[in-house]
DNA sequence: GTCTATAAAGGGATAGAC
DNA sequence: GTCTATCCCTTTATAGAC
């Protein structure tokens, strides 16, 4: 059968990112592997190495793929839109990831902070640059780095952190879910172009 | 001293918002209860039991306070302004609270799934009419509510729920966490405010 | 109501055969 | 490499004294 190795650490993601690392039981990992406990041991010595075979791993796939043209020198609505839409297709494809790393960064943060230097480098001067020349252009006040990011990142995410609650909130039904996506991935370069757009000097 | 039951449930929700569900002890909370874990049976049948009166609780006292003033009649900029300023406060006294209720969604809806319809009452449809005067007013294209919503509760919760990623990623120390909170409170109103006010129309 | 002691089950980890 | 059997600690839950 298909090496065991892989199967194990497919079987161990999915059960990690649907449980957390509390909820994960090894005999859950070890049946969908399709072997038995003990051969879980004799690949990784612990549950502690299992996960954080997971983790990193994880991360490692996400982090960079993301952020790979955020620091490159093309226009910032473009740059927006493309994060956006990049960043939107790649969690539908993994809608758990984003609630399973934040939450075991809470419950855990020994277990997990050696890694977070893996993903995630953002070069906030330059992008605070490219923002200076775009309201420059504009006439507008400037915009704080900051809250530039933190405003995209939040709308992109979140819906999908706290999509049971939005669903029910807003009667978006599963069916509707995947056009609501979409409709997102125009709205919020929307939103941040607008804002940025009309700040008022002072 | 002071009521046991009180003690308990205070103890209680600490652990379980600390480490979730699956990652509590009942020893830990009996600790910090100053009781011995017996007592906690005495009092809560069972662990799940215990976390069930934790969370509905929890829900209740948060719920309605946000949203109590979202369906009444005062201009929009205003209830984005009151509505951001309150749920930043509240949720500063609780910076954990969001992450937890979402993972334990996540982790455990059967669990929790009873008590979501507690808090959260929304009139979309009214809210929707009062987008489409003010669009109407500013003569720009409609908004969609539930954008609209979607944005407003990303922006103001993900942050909190980001922290530690938002503070390594933008170097926020923290010191500066609670002056960053400050603008946004003027951040996320004019966010919104802006894309409403020249989304062209079509 | 509150305690000590202990049962009962769960779950991570290991020994040893093949 | 893979399995079965089992160890042993942890954790929830209960029994019973005070």
């Amino acid at each position: 059968m298909a090496n065991t190795e892989g199967r194990i650490l497919a079987a161990a993601k999915e059960v990690f990112i649907a449980k957390g690392f509390d909820g994960a039981r090894m005999q859950e990992i070890a049946d969908i592997a399709k072997i038995n406990k003990a051969l879980l041991h004799y690949y990784f010595r612990s549950k502690d190495k299992l996960f954080e075979a997971v983790f990193k791993e994880t991360l490692l796939q996400i982090g960079p793929m993301v952020l790979s043209f955020v620091n490159e020198p093309i226009p910032l609505e473009v740059k927006i839109w493309k994060f956006v839409d990049e960043y939107i297709e790649i969690i539908k494809n993994n809608p758990k990831l984003p609630l399973f790393i934040l939450n075991e960064i809470h419950v855990n943060p020994e277990r997990v902070i050696n890694f977070l230097n893996i993903g995630a480098f953002l070069d906030t001067d330059a992008l605070q640059a490219q923002l200076n020349k775009e309201t420059e252009v504009l006439s507008t006040s400037r915009i704080d780095v900051k809250h530039f990011v933190v405003n995209i990142l939040s709308m992109t995410i979140f819906p999908f952190i706290g999509k049971p609650i939005m669903q029910k909130t807003l009667k978006i039904k599963e069916d509707d879910w995947e056009k609501f996506l979409e409709e997102r991935k125009r709205i919020i370069p929307q939103t941040i172009m607008n804002w940025i757009k009309i700040n008022q000097k002072v």
